[in-house]
Order: C-alpha cells, then sequence, then structure tokens
DNA sequence: AAGTGGTCTAGACCACCGG
DNA sequence: CGGTGGTCTAGACCACTTC
C-alpha cells in the first residue's frame, strides 16, 4: 500500500501557531500595530505562554515582529536594505562611507584576527569602533583592527579624543593602495557590548561580517561588522538592491 | 569609556551558563565528542533542562554545538567557508558550479519572485530545485526561477525526467548574455522541504541569500538559497576565504 | 527497550517602560 | 504604579535513534 507517510507527523503548536500568525500579520496588521501581550494571545490560542513565544521568537527572527521589553510587540516594517558590497575596494573611511567612527583604542586583537593580519599574538594595533546608522535607527556596529604598520606616518601619540584620533587613523590609510579585500558573512549571537550599541539584548542574533583589506600583497587591515539580522538584509552587487523575498501585502502604517 | 556601570545587571542564567560551556568546548573538547546529556549536564549545573537549553540553542546557533534528536549533543567543527561571491557573474549552472539539479517544474514563482522577473503574478515560470553539497553534508538548497522568456530555444514540453530537463533548462540560459547580478543575504528560518533537504528541523535558522540575474536590461533569472546557518560562513571576494573569527585552540579530533 | 533531544505546560518572579 | 516582555522552574509526554 502507499504508506506515503502524509499525516504521521504532528506539526509542533508552535509551528502551526508561526503559521496562523503570520498570515494574520500579513492581512490584518499594519506596520507598527502593537499586538495583544503574551499572556492574552497565548489564552487566545489556547497554549501555555512559553509555546506562545517560541512563535514569536521566530517570527522576530523572520523580522516580521518586534519586542521590546516594558514596551509590547509591534509589527515589524519590512527589512532595510543595507548596501555591503558595492563600494569596490574601498578603504574604510573613505568619502561617504556609512559609516561614524566612535572610538580608538591600542589592544590586542583576537587571535584569529591577529593571524590574518600577520601580527604577534600580543601585538597591539589600533581598535577602531564605528557605527553604522540608516533610517534614524542603528543596524551595524563594528571593529576595525590597523596595526601599526598600515598606517606609517600617523603622529605619535598626543591622542586627541577618540573619534578624531579614529578619523586620523582612517585618514592615514587611505595613502596605501588598497588591492583587493575579502568578506565572508556568518550568523553570530550579539556579545554584549554590541548588543547594548544596537539597542538589543545581549546574545540577539546578529549578520557577522568579517572583511580583510589587502595592500602591499598583505593584510592591512581587518573589520568585523556586526548587523541585526533582525531588521537587516546585507545587500551585495552591481546596482542597487534587490526588492525580493518578504513578500505579501503589507497595509503600509 | 570604562564606564562599567557593574552590579547594575543580574547576568541571565543562561547568559552565563554560555560562557562556561564555550570555555569547556575551548579547553576540554575535541571535535565531534558528545557532551553529557541535557538532563545530566543542568543538573550538574544546578539548572532547569530549559535554561540549560537555552544556553545550548545559543552556542548551536554560533556553530559550536551540533544536536540530534535521539543521538545527542557533539562538538561541532569549525565552520566551513563556502564560496558565493567568486564566480563574478557567471550564469548558475555554469561549467563546474557547486551546485547539483534535483528537480525542475513548471509553478508560479511568489509574488516578490514574480516582481523581480516582471511577470504576471499568475504566470508560471521554470523552477529549478538544486542542491550543493560540501565535505559530504548538504549545505544549501535553492529555488532557481527561470521565466520562459529566458529560454526561448528550449524543446516543447517532452519532458524527461526532472533533473535531466533541469540541466536542459540551464544549458539554454548559458546562451544568454550575462549583465550583471544583484545579490542579498538574509536571515531566515527554514521551510518544510528546505529543511528536509538540509537535514534539519523545520525552522532552523537559514542564511537565505537571493540573487537576481540580469540579461538584456531585465531580469532574467532569479535564485532563492538557503544556506545551513549552523554549520556555513559564506564568503564574498576576490580571493579565497577569510580564515577568521571563531578563533581559539580546539583540539583536532 | 532504553536513552536522546524536542515540545509543552502552568505556574513564578524579575527588569524595564510608560504614565 | 501597572503592564510589558525576559528569565526560570519542575515536571510531563513525544519523536527519534540505537541497540
Amino acid at each position: 500500500m502507499g504508506t506515503t507517510q502524509l499525516e504521521t507527523v504532528p506539526e509542533p503548536k508552535y509551528w502551526h501557531l508561526k503559521t496562523v500568525l503570520t498570515e494574520a500579520l500579513d492581512s490584518e496588521f499594519s506596520v507598527g500595530e502593537v499586538l495583544p501581550n503574551e499572556r492574552d494571545l497565548a489564552a487566545r490560542f489556547g497554549v501555555a505562554r512559553a509555546t506562545l513565544r517560541q512563535a514569536l521568537e521566530q517570527l522576530e527572527l523572520e523580522g516580521r515582529l518586534q519586542r521590546r521589553r516594558g514596551v509590547g510587540t509591534t509589527v515589524a516594517p519590512p527589512r532595510v536594505g543595507v548596501a555591503v558590497g558595492t563600494e569596490q575596494h574601498v578603504w574604510p573611511g573613505a568619502v561617504g562611507d556609512a559609516w561614524r567612527p566612535v572610538d580608538c583604542a591600542v589592544a590586542v586583537p583576537p587571535a584569529a584576527v591577529a593571524e590574518a593580519l600577520e601580527t604577534g599574538p600580543d601585538d597591539q594595533v589600533h581598535t577602531i569602533r564605528r557605527s553604522r546608522v540608516t533610517h534614524g535607527q542603528p543596524v551595524a556596529a563594528e571593529l576595525l583592527y590597523i596595526p601599526a604598520s598600515s598606517v606609517p606616518g600617523l603622529p605619535a601619540i598626543d591622542a586627541p579624543s577618540g573619534a578624531t584620533l579614529a578619523r586620523a587613523v582612517l585618514r592615514e590609510l587611505q595613502h596605501l593602495d588598497l588591492e583587493g579585500q575579502d568578506r565572508a558573512v556568518e550568523l553570530g549571537s550579539a556579545r554584549a557590548d554590541d548588543a547594548k550599541e544596537l539597542d538589543r539584548l545581549p546574545g540577539a542574533p546578529v549578520l557577522v561580517v568579517t572583511t580583510r583589506y589587502v595592500a602591499e600583497g598583505r593584510t592591512a587591515a581587518v573589520s568585523v561588522a556586526t548587523y541585526r539580522a533582525d531588521t537587516c538584509r546585507l545587500t551585495f552587487g552591481d546596482s542597487g538592491g534587490v526588492e525580493i523575498h518578504h513578500d505579501p501585502e503589507r497595509r503600509a502604517s
């Protein structure tokens, strides 16, 4: 007999819940609208709050919802496209890049970064913190690692304010000839400091973009940027962003 | 910047647990080794299983652990770098690309894809399913949408087997002049069919790579590829992958 | 059958935000 | 202050793999 095990798999409640909620979001809610609170929703669907939360978590992960402690759960706007790969071969800090220098310090980088930079495991490098804002919302936090050898012309330590120092280092970096760059994207969870900067809780899912800048045949700088995974769609490529995915009719707010 | 507001924030237990476990993984476990089961671990740390699981979930998200129902929790190998952006401007299905055609059908694409393809909301397009395997493990599942107008020379419906048909469509596609391509990366959760192909549970976190192929001034094809977020690091760029992140000393198995 | 992770419950308390 | 989401508990049962 054609034992196509069709209904052999009882769909988990939270999964079914997520489907129902997705459809409700598509048809009955507008962007920015606040949902009933979790206790009410759970009661309405006849499940425990934990189960309801499992569904909400997934929807937040997919960028459909936004939850804020003490406030409530709201319908999230479509993800913003954030250009990551358009500016082919440009140093960080060039003309009009999207980043704002926050701070600068001299510190020992993580082992993996040190390896890429070919510095000793205990060598210090310039460590610049930058932040990226789109539509008034912080979308990414970055740590830029620049060994002293990449900015030979930098005046000695008279250390102006952090951000000003950062700008000076970046300015100095432009003098090098950028030969190429590698990028990698992976999923991570926000460290405490990044989370704070991104206005999220620690552990929130982030897209980690690691960039290696190559000049004079070696790695001249390394950038580790963490983007909010819930609100961002990273765009690469020749022209503008792709407007795909996350289709359906959402009423404008 | 050392504004350490120290004891204002009681660290959540699962967060602290995650830290402890991370350190343990770095120093006391080798890749592939199986951890004690969740009930034992929870007891050992004096927390409820749900709390322990919250920590394990994060570690799995970060690619440090692999959990399989009925089997156990094992220490995951470092993420594999998967090249996504090296082959500049190449049609899918070209010479030696990493994908294996699985099936082909004619279907109405999702609304957002139809919009990009500039087909009507009810028009059917060739829909090719492909699968990508690295190191013997499935890492990605893809849906390729190709309107009939992009493969005018395709012989009429005599329909050989699915995979063979897929190859025929892809072969036909190569005749077009590829002018450019856009890519976007975002976080998603695996649909049931993708999850099955990726050997994961539905809802597992995935990196969704959407590619728009441009030829003759219009979108000739759209690809939506979902990569396992736990095991993959997507690499873009000129040369080989970046070997950064996820540093520390892991004993080889 | 035994042991694993996955789901679910019904509570409790806490941290945060707003009026 | 009241209401929200975030954390945590101690149990139960289920689905799956392995022997």
